[in-house]
DNA sequence: TTAAAAAATGAGAACGGTTTCAGAAATGAG
DNA sequence: CTCATTTCTGAAACCGTTCTCATTTTTTAA
């Protein structure tokens, strides 16, 4: 076993109080013994228990990160944000990947109860539209008693912290991109509409169409779900129904590949055949110099945010509750519109 | 505070210890009382600590993680079959990324060391081919005192199990299969070359040209360091003298997408001017059907394994090391000859 | 019926730290 | 030189569990 307190004590010949002071560097010590303690720690290579630590000062330094996918780009990035941050306080960081699904995620949060974290950041695995299913999160939440904030996903009705993107003003934004170059028939591929974030996009989409008079068309709304496969079949049935729109937007860097393989399959181009622009940055798009525009959004600052806002929130539990919402960018590449 | 054990001895009416039978099944219990604590823990929605079970316990149930990169997908599938396995066996995951930094990793290690993690896997920040870094890194991991499972990349004379892949065998058969289409001059666009991984696929390289009889030349190797920016500039600047090979073989999947922005910069098409093979699969170019042939391997996969191995090191520890070398696969895409 | 065995429970030590308290040693003021 | 401070140190309680014993109660066997 490690060696204990106990231990460096005995071998320096001082009680374990004064080697925890020494640990600590609190109360008196003469600076004799403190050498010799230090030398005593260094020689057997002791590092102290962070449990026993813990136990006693009733208080962990740990928190919980619990994101849906942590094979999908966008929350490696966000997991990478959060623990820059996490490592510059010295905290430690406890992760769990729910792959989208609510009950890994009932589990994950039970589990970070039992190591009584200090707080979490969590990407719910969906945003329990359903109003039971998000009263139970909320309950769960409660019940941890510890702070939280949410990333990137809401719960209605919340009382949490929380960074979010603007994704009905986004979409709103990308949609008058496209009708702002003169498209005329406009459509989407939404994401999943059972998520919030799938609808704000959708009707940020609806909005800016009836705020310019454009007239929606049912054919035109491919509802989707974030897939990469599900955006490529609809965008594929679409084409060969033999009636696409002029421009499409897609709703996340997913939905902009399936629409891609789908558009590159049927021999049409980007820009030529059809307008589009996709909320989300594929890298890979513009390495190969791949013209498509996009809607921007810097996702390891989100991490990053999101974990500065939780320790704000560990020291000061009453303060109001604190919002984020991450600015986007539209960057343009000429996708937005068909060349004649 | 949260409630403790023995709360909910009081509420129920009986000792700690019974809580502490009905909690973890074990000893005597009338079924009587064992009902009526279950019930009062449901009631007080009781969840025991798990650093004071750890501590009294002397053993915890969490293992450690140490990735480079989480922001890069390949480290992202890798963490998420970690993941996976850590949630099957109900433990816990402490995560850690050092972002390449020899400093932070250490940092990690001995955070991990406070933990007590029961076992550890890890990417080391670079593989220390400098002999006095590679020593203190295996000092460091044996004062851990914990099983350890190497993934990735390897440390020199180390004595830890490990999960690799065939790097030297992999960029053999990818050079071979350059060579087999006819390809004369033949590059490579190396990764890192002191990181093990990137030295072994440069060899495999040279070593598959000189079973061929092909020779090497240097102008056509050009030295990279797994970036997309630095394959970039190599290609970039080969291209700009004028004297391009016939082939190359990219390093990793960043090293990829470099070469292609170049060549594409340059107008140049794959499959048609330059035929390539690379080492990993980039996803989304075969999403966008753009023929590129590749060494393709399971990171998914890759993750599980390794914490298959390293719970199966906790639980036998004086078995002999296990390496595990991970199944590659080409697949090609036509890439890999010039069409004249 | 009775003694032995089995079942049920609680008391208390232990885990490895921190912290409070009290006493001893050193220092300073008068 | 004495007394009050200040500095230094250790003893012991505590954190929330598990686990070993010991004790009591119940069951079983003869």
């Amino acid at each position: 076993m490690a060696l204990t307190i106990y231990d460096i004590a005995k071998k320096a010949g001082v009680s374990k109080s004064t080697v925890s002071r020494v640990l600590n560097k609190t109360g008196y010590i003469s600076e004799k013994t403190k050498k010799n303690v230090e030398e005593v720690i260094k020689n057997n290579k002791y590092i102290p228990s962070a449990m026993a630590r813990s136990l006693s000062k009733r208080e962990s330094n740990t928190i919980g990160v619990i994101i849906p996918e942590a094979d999908n780009a966008f929350f490696g990035e966000i997991l990478k944000g959060i623990s820059e941050v996490v490592d510059k306080y010295n905290m430690t960081l406890i992760f769990c990947d729910t792959g989208n699904s609510p009950e890994k995620e009932e589990r994950a949060l039970n589990m970070l109860k039992e190591h009584r974290v200090k707080g979490l950041i969590l990407t719910p695995a969906n945003d329990y539209s359903d109003e039971g299913a998000a009263k139970r999160l909320r309950k769960q939440l409660r019940d941890l008693m510890v702070p939280v904030v949410l990333l990137d996903r809401e719960v209605e009705n919340s009382l949490w912290d929380g960074v979010y993107f603007e994704n009905f003003k986004s979409a709103y934004s990308a949609t008058e991109v496209l009708i702002s170059e003169g498209n005329k028939k406009i459509g989407i591929i939404t994401g999943d509409l059972n998520i919030k974030i799938g609808r704000d996009r959708y009707h940020g989409y609806l909005q800016a169409m009836e705020d310019n008079d454009m007239p929606v068309e049912d054919k035109y709304i491919l509802e989707g779900n974030f897939s990469t496969n599900k955006a490529y079949q609809l965008m594929k049935e679409c084409i060969e129904k033999g009636d696409i729109p002029d421009a499409i937007l897609t709703c996340n860097n997913r939905t902009t590949l399936g629409f891609l393989k789908a558009i590159g399959e049927k021999k049409l181009v980007v820009g030529r055949d059809i307008a589009a622009i996709g909320i989300d940055h594929n890298e890979v798009l513009d390495i190969l110099d791949y013209s498509f525009s996009y809607v921007e959004r810097d996702t390891i600052e989100t991490g990053r945010k999101a974990t500065y806002m939780l320790l704000e929130r560990i020291d000061n539990p009453d303060e109001e509750i604190d919002i984020c919402i991450m600015p986007f960018k539209i960057v343009l590449k000429g996708s937005e519109k068909k060349k004649k």
